[in-house]
DNA sequence: TCGGCGGTGGGAAAAAGTGGGAACGAATGG
DNA sequence: CCATTCGTTCCCACTTTTTCCCACCGCCGA
């Protein structure tokens, strides 16, 4: 699974240099091949190994049409998704339109969360993540899945 | 388990020597495999053997997505978790940028606290423990796990 | 005092990141 | 239908970072 927070750098081409440790994993999940969407919350992308991107896909096809919230989800994230491939020296093409959205300019933020990548401009990513250190969470507003979680 | 404060020096290159008694408890617990990631509140490391990090994963990544708190909590633990291993001399290299997060300058303390250690600059360890030693915690306030507590 | 162990530092080899150029293919316009 | 141009992809080479290994130093115990 991926994990861990790596500060990498686009070039003049768009192209961005997966970090060498997970080249072999998302090769051997998926031959190379990614899909990147929209996150529905923050202005940053989603990288998804395209098995997992599919079943992603189908859960948000199955919720109902006609509830609001379900076709906002659905037109946001499958709407965005685009196949990248990584090419022969292990970098992917982020489309012009996809880092436009995100604000991506010269140095990104890939981050690994599980069985996905997110990936944010540099200066929006530190500048969450200061806002998330300061919000205080009182066991009290917690749900019930956090109540009880020992780290 | 891991106990006791060490005050360890980094080298230039971020290096970091394991006080020895807890090495050989490191390499037969996970074969000398660690994981670093930030702590939530205080800007602080923890650093878990590999198999206590993969429990602690596996309860983050269970929780729903669409949940701010949860996210919130995904993306500081799991999206700044990084392998580190100790080297044949007994060492690990702490990556730069969760060096830059917790401050860590010259002098370290590294904190033995049960399953995990906690990593902090040896300056702000001090006041923290100024702070702590400050606050007045008066009786009543006391959530009920506390409240019958015998040390 | 000598030997060993733990801590420290540095250097060299290897690997990964970065950038640019050339070739290929598709699209557009004459 | 052909030619030119733009965009994409593949490949090579350079630079920087990382990793591994070895040697030194200082302390402690014998």
């Amino acid at each position: 699974m991926f994990r861990g927070a790596n500060k990498i750098t686009l070039d003049a081409k768009g192209r961005l240099a997966m970090p060498t440790r997970y080249r072999e994993r998302i090769v051997e999940r998926s031959n190379g091949r990614l899909i990147a969407t929209v996150d529905r919350a923050d202005r940053c992308l989603l990288i998804y190994p395209l098995p997992e991107w599919e079943e992603i896909e189908q859960k948000l096809r199955r919720l109902p049409t006609l509830n609001p919230v379900a076709r906002r989800l659905q037109r946001l994230m499958i709407g965005h998704a685009t196949d990248i491939d990584l090419d022969s020296s292990g970098r992917i093409l982020v489309p012009p339109s996809l880092r436009e959205y995100a604000g991506l300019a010269k140095t990104v933020m890939l981050v690994g969360q599980g069985s996905r990548f997110e990936l944010w401009d540099e200066a929006l990513w530190n500048e969450s993540r200061e806002q998330w250190l300061k919000v205080d969470e009182s066991t009290d507003e917690l749900p019930p899945e956090l109540s009880s979680l020992y780290l």
